[in-house]
DNA sequence: ATTGCAAGATTGTCTGACAATAGTATGATG
DNA sequence: CATCATACTATTGTCAGACAATCTTGCAAT
């Protein structure tokens, strides 16, 4: 009988810069807007040129880093617009998520999804803030495998990455947190009454409200992204 | 005064071969299933293979290729539950743009999405495929770019190109044209009168209609992936 | 202060090389 | 004859070094 299998992971060292970048960029170690220098990234992380570039481009794929020519990468800044169209596409396909976890999922994966709101919740009353993320990180993971749309799963994690390029995410946390916390036992209990169109509404409006409170770093900050004038040449 | 501005394409030389394969692929020149070797595509496109593998990685982000660890790189492809999924999500996405077409585009955006719409009539009627396509494409561009929300533009545009992977979208084509061409001729109507609710829903079913369309390949081919059996290790 | 130019830094691309792994053919064994 | 172990080969993963093209910066000149 087998013992110990090592399925997971071959891990390709590119794939290592890929995954450190990444955790680097969406946990804000990187700070938005800041240039990248490949001689320097590749000290950082011990890997050749060729390695970091192709790691790079994939993180360029997915939108967390941008590069022009000639002029090298630079962590991704999200514009007012960008963060409105963000927020809208993350509330169509949050909710429809929603909606068909409620229509899916096993009992066991709503069993399972109560639970992690539980500790959500104990979380948030403690004001734990690394607890919160990652229960809602679990949260989140159990919602989309339920949800039965694999594609969904990944376009809406490739988004929520993105959103975690506005520093309000983590920042306003604590005022929204209890708000939130309502908004998702309401979510809940939609779930478990499998009132799917419900659980759509309820995660809806749950995103707008997210977004509503995470704009509000524009109106504080005169200039979000001040690297962001001069990116597309006007013509006139 | 200026007479004449090189503004766009730079055009690196590795943009250059991501979009000659990308155009390979969604036309359907590469296979899906079917095995790159680096060596080959080097020779073929004529660079070196640090410039090829960066480009393999977009590729790699954009779903367009699978690459496997150590066994190198191939043409994606769809499975039954995949071909679900980008439906579901297609049809998502897709009325929404048209709903908030409906919603923002100008009167002068909306005739020219009209004049598209009769030229696209124009090239069925006679089968003119190529003029169909291209008639297709200006269509979507219209559309996405009067919607207002570039992600959702940028989102649903890499899923049309992984619905090409499908060969089945232009193979089916002869048989729905018809039908295919009233749909949007209502979805057009509604958006003239400016009907947004209306416009999502002949839109959503729009692409129910082309979802079972293309579907009927996997009836017809028992195997439609046959590499597809082991690309998951079970674990029971 | 604005313009123009030169020096430096960074990226884009190539070549060549080698180790690690996967696929294949060969041969040994029951 | 079938099956399994082994050796070989092809391909990928990774590195080092190099050079041209381009961008940025600082300085000089008007």
């Amino acid at each position: 009988m087998v013992t110990s299998l090592k399925l997971l992971k071959p891990e390709t060292l590119r794939a290592q810069v890929e995954n450190n970048l990444r955790q680097a960029i969406v946990s804000g170690q990187l700070k938005a807007g800041e240039k990248l220098v490949e001689r320097e990234l590749c000290e950082m992380l011990g890997v050749s040129r060729p390695s970091l570039r192709e790691a790079l481009r994939t993180l360029e794929a997915e939108k967390l880093i941008v590069i022009v020519p000639h002029r090298g990468p630079e962590v991704a800044a999200i514009s007012l617009e960008d963060a409105r169209d963000l927020y809208a596409l993350r509330g169509l396909l949050e909710s429809f998520a929603a909606h068909e976890f409620t229509r899916l999922a096993s009992d066991e994966q709503v069993k399972s999804l109560g639970k992690t709101v539980r500790r959500l919740r104990e979380a948030g009353q403690k004001n734990a803030q690394s607890a919160v993320l990652e229960a809602k990180a679990e949260f989140y993971r159990i919602l989309l495998e339920g949800s039965g749309n694999a594609l969904v799963s990944e376009i809406l994690g490739g988004l929520l990455a993105r959103v975690s390029l506005l520093r309000a995410t983590s920042l306003m946390l604590p005022d929204r947190l209890p708000r939130s916390l309502e908004e998702i036992d309401a979510l809940l209990t939609c779930i478990q009454n499998r009132d799917a169109k419900g659980a759509r509404e309820i995660s809806h409006k749950h995103v707008l409200n997210a977004e509503r409170a995470a704009l509000g770093v524009f109106k504080l900050d005169p200039q979000p992204t001040p690297t962001e004038n001069q990116d597309e040449p006007r013509l006139i």
